[in-house]
RNA sequence: GGCGGCGUAGCCAAGUGGUAAGGCGGGGGUCUGCAAAACCCUUAUUCGGCGGUUCGAAUCCGCCCGUCGCCUCCA
């Protein structure tokens, strides 16, 4: 394969541009994480999966990519809630950082290196912090020390606004101790009885963003490849990674190329927690497949907004169950002799082939020009609707030709499937059929339903009608479907999730 | 008020200079004992509006309208 340019929009130069990717060395991935003081929900899950896409992709490509994922511990926000539930800092964080965990787990995310901690960086967080004050571009007053923005002239080049702009439009009162309103901390004296660590400028806490900055540089170096995060994160908290970082290295660029997705939204606007309106992750997996989530996130192009709705995993379930449908159509064909003096096999399965290499042209395409998801899902249902053509032609014949044909398809729809995560990793009556669904365990449920089939096909071939449909219709109620194809009877488990 | 994104069929969504992918839904057919699934045909003379550049614009430029986000320690 002949790899073109990758294409993604970078956010700092606001167009899109070509990527050189690192040809001796991974492809370094810093990705803003959550600050676990609540529950998951899908907007969290959107850079998740987005970004395990991503990495997917590029190690198909041939590049190794490390990525890191920050959990951001310390914070207002986990100290607040904290309070609230009565339990320590650390111990919100962790319990909510494990029910993050077990979402990507749940999601297929496999491509997160590293999660660094903020508690576990305290130091690297002082070190930076004094050094900054030493080069002159952030002062201390009182216990707290600020960055002094105007020591930074690029400062506002991500957002497109200068510091007094920035201001003006400001909600937000400014503390009286800055030089200039912009001025963010870096380092802050603790309210009541917060947890805090030792530093120069006496017991603290860190500022919001420099965390981020330090554990960036720590795993990945300064002016490592990507970075991602929420549109909502440009302002302030990218801005000000950009000023202290570069600040700090007296080098530029700090991020190679900037990637902010779009927010998910409800019925009305951002999906947040202060308007109620958001669904979590852990609801949606119980009432659908992980590879459904993972469609619907990436059936969008990760820029734009996402609206989400009851509607709409309907849809996203409906192409899951065509890709299964194919792919348990193709299974059988390879499953079964081919015939011999098959005329035209030749050709027949030159056309397979081309179906997979087009696909496969298309979805690498889709995928270079700034990770377009939604394009690429687009070239593999292409494939598949390609395939059922083929394959449900009256004159198809499986001659030997063909059947390699076949089987290299589906190789190519797996490989594709793979990386967007949306090729069925689980069985889909095994493991689909609980024990609420039959009350048996599945082995054993697969075998009664083996053996219902073969009643009914007694039944059906004696045309005893009645029974034949008694049995269908019985297991349609229970979430089994069959389905009688020339290749013989075809189950199909109907529930979601 | 400032900055940025977005606006393509009933709905979702590609398409960034060469004459509108795909999916869902709808309509018609094929297959089937009947179904289901699948397949085939069909469903936008036109891309929020108005101007401009060009042989040619959904694509580039300007203005306007709508919408979303940020300017609040939000993914």
């Amino acid at each position: 394969m002949k790899w073109l340019v990758l294409r993604a929009f970078n956010t700092l130069t606001g167009r899109k541009e070509e990527v050189d990717l690192p040809k001796d060395r991974p492809v370094r991935i810093y990705v803003c994480g959550i600050t676990p003081y609540s529950s998951t929900h899908l907007g969290h899950a959107r850079p998740a999966v987005f970004w395990d896409t991503v990495a997917k992709y590029l190690e198909y490509r041939g590049n190794e990519v490390y990525m890191v994922q920050n959990v951001t511990d310390v914070n207002e926000k986990v100290w607040t809630r904290s309070q609230l539930e009565g339990v320590g800092e650390k111990e919100l964080a962790r319990r909510y950082n494990r029910e993050y965990e077990d979402v990507l787990e749940d999601l297929g995310i496999t491509t997160i290196d590293e999660y660094p901690w903020v508690s576990d960086h305290i130091d690297e967080i002082i070190d930076m912090v004094e050094a900054l004050i030493e080069q002159g571009h952030a002062y201390q007053v009182d216990e707290d020390v600020f960055f002094d923005v105007s020591t930074f002239e690029r400062y506002g080049q991500l957002s497109g606004q200068s510091p007094d702009e920035l201001v003006a439009g400001a909600r937000v009162e400014v503390d009286e101790r800055k030089k200039h309103p912009a001025d963010f901390a870096l380092w802050k004296s603790p309210t009541e009885n917060q947890p805090s660590w030792p530093s120069p400028w006496g017991q603290g806490r860190p500022g919001w963003h420099i965390e981020c900055s330090a554990m960036a540089i720590k795993f990945l170096g300064f002016g490592f490849d990507f970075h991602g995060g929420g549109t909502d994160l440009i302002f302030p908290h990218h801005e000000n990674e950009i000023a202290q970082s570069e600040a700090y290295a007296d080098d530029s660029p700090f991020v190679r190329c900037w990637i902010h997705h779009g927010m998910i939204t409800g019925e009305d606007g951002k999906m947040s927690k202060s308007l109620g309106n958001f669904v979590t992750a852990d609801e949606l997996l119980s009432e659908y497949r992980p590879e459904v989530v993972r469609h619907f996130l990436l059936s969008a192009h990760y820029s734009t907004p996402l609206k989400y709705s009851e509607e709409i995993m309907k849809k996203s379930q409906r192409a899951f169950d065509r890709l299964i449908s194919c792919v348990q159509s193709l299974d059988q064909l390879l499953d079964s002799n081919p015939e011999e003096d098959v005329p035209l096999a030749d050709s027949e399965a030159e056309e397979v082939y081309a179906v997979a290499d087009e696909m496969k042209r298309e979805f690498c395409s889709a995928m270079d020009d700034d990770f377009n998801t939604a394009r690429a899902l687009a070239a593999l249902f292409g494939g598949v609707r390609k395939v059922n053509g083929f394959i449900n032609t009256p004159d198809f014949a499986l001659s030997a030709d063909v059947k390699q044909a076949l089987a290299d398809v589906k190789d190519q729809l797996e490989i594709c499937s793979r990386i967007l995560g949306v090729w069925p990793e689980k069985g889909i009556l095994q493991d689909d059929a609980g024990p609420d669904t039959v009350g048996l365990e599945s082995e054993a449920q697969q075998e009664l339903v083996q053996l219902l089939i073969e009643v009914r096909q007694e039944a059906r071939e004696k045309k005893l009608w009645g029974i034949a449909d008694k049995i269908r219709d019985g297991l349609a109620e229970l979430n089994i479907r069959l389905e009688d194809t020339p290749q013989g009877t075809r189950v199909r488990s109907t529930r979601e999730g």
